[in-house]
DNA sequence: CGGCAGCTTGACGTTTACGTTAAGGTAAGC
DNA sequence: GCTTACCTTAACGTAAACGTCAAGCTGCCG
């Protein structure tokens, strides 16, 4: 029942962190493992988190952002007060997310037509060069 | 012929920056406005450059990333090394957004699944406690 | 018991992306 | 000529996200 745990360098080398991101992860309430005495021991659960940190990382978001994203998944059982709030909060999410698919796919056309004109523009060359018998 | 001009402040606040973010953003080369004696003048070009520079950061880009991709539209003439290198980065950069689209999608769905289950958890929640009879 | 490997908590250093004075130039209006 | 509004550079301050020591526990091996 998935009772597998992992100490910080294991973690940290699974996930291409070091331990002081851990650490610091931990200090700001992005990761809560469990202490064996002063030890730090990482259950599964952290490591959904962790995932979900270092998507957030990817994607650009501040730590502040992603703390309030992983604590969404951590708090998913509550009464209906909680869950009013959470949906808003997904509601929040889902537009900033919906913001930058839209600025990425603006960029991905951008990046198309740059690339067309370049293509274009290499052929022209290309041809020029073979026009006064250059080799390509 | 798009001749008309900025001065900084009216750029500045056309876009939603301060004019030291703007007087940063030359310091740093990712704007150039012609200047008249200590004066900055910027031309429709510079509204350009911004436009694609508060893009990458509302993706969340360090502005050293940004400053490449802003240098690569700036410099889409030139021979066939410029072009060819210009088409390398371009693949560069097409990747990382298309990396980034996915991780978007992928939360995109992991939220409507939270929003599912909180919804599903609302239900349950307003039949237990109509059964007692409690308002909502 | 010594020693090493791996863990711990500070605490200060670093980079990025500006904010914030300070100190002064410039053109327009009265 | 003086004020006012807007601009300039220079320089120091700041928050975020760690990196980088320093100094000390902890468990095990020989």
């Amino acid at each position: 029942m998935d009772t597998r745990t992992w100490t910080i360098a294991e973690l940290a080398r699974e996930f291409g962190v070091t331990a002081r991101t851990l650490r610091f992860y931990e200090e700001h309430g992005l990761l809560q493992p469990e202490r064996r005495g002063l030890q730090r021991v990482f259950h599964s659960g952290d490591r959904v988190r962790l995932e979900l940190v270092l998507r957030g990382k990817r994607l650009g978001f501040p730590l502040e952002e992603i703390k309030k994203i992983v604590g969404m998944y951590d708090a998913d059982t509550g009464e209906t007060g909680q869950l009013t709030y959470l949906l808003d909060q997904i509601t929040v999410r889902r537009s900033e997310l919906e913001q930058r698919r839209s600025d990425i796919e603006r960029t991905l056309a951008e990046l198309a037509d740059l690339e067309r004109r370049c293509r274009d523009d290499l052929v022209r060359l290309g041809s020029a060069a073979a026009d006064q018998g250059v080799r390509t």
